[in-house]
DNA sequence: TGGAGAACGAGACGATACGTCTCGACTCCC
DNA sequence: GGGAGTCGAGACGTATCGTCTCGTTCTCCA
């Protein structure tokens, strides 16, 4: 998924430590956020997404992130339910740090050139996907969604959802100027470019160039049909 | 993946029984397949796809395999490697089944008209992808082809490419008759319906409708901007 | 028709990783 | 300064892994 899990990601209500745990089962008393070590939970954010990069998804075990954080396998379990929840986590934590990066408030370009501006983010996005810091978790978390339906739908909703909107606002404001068909719905316009782009990523059923993407854009804009 | 992993599929090579065990590695002794227990086979894809539709892919181990279709675990171990591929073979098997129960041979609609055409197919892919017997494996195998590299191409050289190849003849036809521009490209094209129902499918980051396709096709054939 | 050889069903085996649990050390708050 | 709760560490029983024997069954060829 993750057509775009890429691109700066923006605001975002900064999802804050997270004081549930996943964890809280019946039975179990809930455990005290207030008391807990921010130096583990780094750590073991840290712990996952390099080892995910350097063994895979399936290697990544508990036993092992808990190992190199240096941290008691039960610190893992009280806070999280299972290594999906973990990993993901971790990769919206690492969104985020990426995104403060990038300056205060990254808003999607508005030259009043839409063509140019979806070729632009697009060519972003594409950089993104092949960036190996990016690449692992987000296959993993992708595939993990994909089968697990609970953790797919927070992916979407935390990561994807919000980056779609971005591309709802500009294509309403494009409509605003005449540039997009004002019977147009945003929402399923802009899977006419997001998503294939990122269906040839998680299938690799073909190259991600940014010719690939702006062919993407010309087709969706002007139309497969003779005008 | 898999967005028209459905679909009838059309004549397709036939993939033999399979003669080469993945096993192949270095150091065994080729298994001789000539030998090879047909009944054994057929049971080991059955159990596989019921088991993961009853208790999901993570908890479809080889040894429930091996157990439900009365088998020894050597006989699994001999002609796969992992069970992803196993998955992967009952699919297959699975599919070229289905699509001879539809008769010698499926052919894309061409009526001449293509949009016609297009969300006839589009739609019949919508319900085979709500088909619950489908659902579990092509779910289970999308996401271990994410991850799995090998296994990933393997999918998609062998289901989902001669799927595809399909809509590509059908778009040269529609170029021909003057229904799409000469200068597009048929397999790019085909993504821009094709990925978003994909992609919706897998991420259940919307609902799959007739409507949606519909919609779809018509943004697509027809273009964002106004014409 | 009978023997050889290979695949077969069954399951024992050591190696992980699972998730739970207990322990003493530490830290925070009353 | 005492209590409660998290922490690192690791022992524990269970489950699955992939490999490895066992006899048995099947098939081909002499």
């Amino acid at each position: 998924m993750s057509p775009t899990s890429s691109a700066p990601v923006p605001d975002q209500p900064a999802t804050p430590p997270r004081t549930t745990p996943g964890n809280q089962a019946p039975g179990r008393p809930a455990p005290d956020s207030t008391r807990r070590s921010e130096r583990s939970r780094r750590a073991i954010y840290d712990a996952a997404l390099a080892l995910v990069g350097e063994v895979g998804y399936p290697r990544t075990t508990i036993e092992a992130i808990a190992s190199r954080a240096g941290v008691g396998k039960q610190t893992i379990y009280r806070w999280w339910t299972s290594k999906g929840e973990v990993l993901l986590e971790a990769f919206l934590d690492l969104s985020q740090r990426a995104a403060e990066e990038l300056g205060e408030e990254w808003v999607f370009p508005d030259t009043g050139d839409l063509a140019a501006d979806l070729k632009l983010v697009l060519r972003a996005t594409v950089d993104e996907m092949l960036d190996p810091r990016f690449e692992a978790p987000a296959r993993a978390l992708a595939a993990q969604g994909v089968v697990d339906e609970q953790l797919g739908r927070t992916f979407v909703t935390q990561l994807l959802e919000p980056q779609l909107q971005l591309y709802v606002e500009r294509l309403k404001s494009a409509q605003e100027q005449g540039q997009v068909r004002r019977d147009v719905d945003p929402r399923i316009a802009l899977e006419l470019f997001v998503s294939p782009l990122a269906q040839r990523w998680l299938q690799r059923s073909g190259p991600l160039t940014h010719e690939y993407t702006d062919t993407l854009v010309d087709y969706a804009l002007g139309g497969l049909s003779p005008r």
